[in-house]
DNA sequence: CACACATATGGTACCGGTACCAAAAGGCGC
DNA sequence: GCGCCTTTTGGTACCGGTACCATATGTGTG
């Protein structure tokens, strides 16, 4: 099945059947009906592939994220995949399981594919991959964070030092000195956040009551017993900033277990404002990143490149919102 | 940059370059040596788009869900992802948005990537997709649902029927009688879900108290407040088996709000068995199903036939589990 | 040492589209 | 009717790999 033997169906050249399907306007109406026909009557389906080979474009972004697992990736993933679809483009994923290397590996990979853009979370590392994305002279959008000196091209996301500078500005607001963090361990997001946690007390001449970093594989490190051992042992603390939502909520729960008032005894705060967030009881204060819209941009990017446009901004700053809830009111 | 150029710089063949990339040991090691060089020089990528093309072998699975918002298909797709990537496979994924209109054209477009397997959720009701599949000759796996009349090639899931069937055995052998129903609007999958739910009662001699389907878009079918409206309307409920776990965690923090206990004035039943329903209190009695095993078995199916092989069950049936938790002990 | 045979490498055509240019057909003014 | 320009269609080569077969080189055996 081939463009050969549908051009032969409707007695045309190759070249019209070629034509049909991707300007159809520049073919006659009569002859294009004819060839519309061929194609339905054979139930032919363009090969994109020797398509992408001949006219050098593929139609394909290959987009990296961390996992999949975590919402607020999906999230992204999926304003990408969406409004990449309405441009006629597909969209190629790989998780990286938060490890450089398979990052690395995967770029390469992916590259072979021959994608007119990639999007990736976070910063460039390694100086031979930053290489091999500049020589593909493709575009690279980088999404998420936003770091200075690491980005290759484009950049669409938010400032998490900056948001979360903003959150331990609220909770010192809120009269909160006793602060704990806690951060799932190999989150590089998260580190980020945990300076800012950091510095923000210092400014203040305070230190942290403790700083945990739970494991989602290792039980010997299992959030909930973690976050109630560091209460437990630092009874001090008057609340926590955790570095995501899901820690804070199920911060919540060891709470509600162990009859821990929120707010009250402890007030918590999070971050990423999953939709349970607003509903959890109580409500969690936390800081709002518009994840799909992280994908719209992005993917707007991508398209708006593709069409021979330098967009205006390479770094789109979406900004952050932090949403105060039940979970952080004043002791 | 071509195999022409890496032949040239190391006075070889094309051929024996692309022997070097995929047959290594074909290939005396020290001209092996020589064309790696070559490789590494010229920071040479291989064009898996003119691969494809020339040998017919795309290694390329792609996927349709329904959304990448619900964690139970990104669990699906990961474990796609991972085992697919093992394998040297890519992923190209689609989010059909509950739609049967998208999904279908969407079938169509991924079939022009000539894709070694299509991995879809769910029944192909489409006559013209269908035949479109079975003409491309590809392996079709259908994850998710196992409704036997819709089966196109190999399917691996679970049997919806029966487990909600055996959640509502459970329900009623704690003693449950006045039994209400949650499921979002659209969500076609949860439809074999009610009917399970409304068989069970009527060989009890039951009826629904309610049978909800709130919407997440609508605000004015919010899933929290229908939730509240239908107990306040339906009073006598004593148990509300939701067609997700995400509608059940809402409902529990409904009732917090309105001070009623859990279980005692309602008991609540999910599906899905999400991380967070273990922990949250109370912990949530649900089903649960290996969403990231249908994903590797998905693949490992795939990667058999590509290997040449037929595998033995073209139905894997990879069963359910009732967790029982706090949520629905008895009244 | 000739022969059969395995191993290593090369040459050529082809996968299924599309870029590019040439040629034919149609439209219009004078 | 002729020339000129636009619109429509066709022919050919090529994208960058690999299948297939031919050829060259090495290996063991009687």
């Amino acid at each position: 099945m081939s463009v050969r033997k549908v051009a032969e169906l409707a007695g045309v050249a190759p070249m019209t059947v070629s034509r049909v399907i991707n300007t159809p306007t520049k073919v006659r109406p009569e002859t294009r009906e004819r060839v519309l026909k061929a194609i339905e009557r054979l139930g032919y389906v363009p090969d994109l592939v020797a398509s992408s080979l001949s006219s050098k474009r593929s139609r394909i972004v290959s987009a990296l994220v961390p996992t999949l697992g975590n919402p607020m990736f999906s999230q992204v993933i999926q304003g990408l995949a969406d409004t990449l679809r309405a441009a006629d483009y597909h969209l190629i994923i790989g998780d990286t399981r938060y490890s450089a290397k398979i990052e690395s590996a995967l770029v390469l990979e992916m590259l072979g594919r021959r994608p007119e853009a990639i999007v990736l979370t976070g910063p460039v590392r390694e100086e031979r991959i930053r290489k091999a994305l500049l020589r593909a002279g493709i575009t690279v959008v980088q999404i998420w964070d936003l770091q200075p000196g690491h980005i290759v091209d484009c950049a669409v996301g938010f400032d998490n030092y900056a948001a979360a500078v903003a959150m331990m500005r609220h909770l010192l607001g809120r009269g909160y000195r006793r602060l704990g963090f806690m951060a799932i361990v190999g989150d590089e997001r998260a580190r980020e956040r945990q300076v800012a946690f950091r510095e923000a007390l210092a400014q203040h001449k305070l230190k942290p009551t403790f700083e945990a970093l739970p494991s989602r594989f290792d039980p010997a490190y299992d959030p909930t017993d973690e976050f109630i051992r560091q209460i437990e042992q630092h009874p001090e603390t008057d609340a926590v900033f955790c570095a995501s939502d899901m820690l804070a909520h199920l911060a919540i729960f060891a709470c509600q277990r162990k009859g821990w008032a929120v707010p009250g005894r402890i007030a918590l705060a999070g971050f990423g404002d999953l939709p349970l967030s607003a509903k959890i009881v109580p409500s969690l204060t936390s800081i709002r990143i518009n994840q799909y819209e992280i994908g719209r941009r992005a993917a707007e990017v991508i398209v708006q490149r593709a069409g021979g446009l330098r967009p205006r901004t390479l770094v789109q700053d979406l900004g952050y919102e932090i949403v105060e809830r039940e979970s952080t009111a004043p002791p």
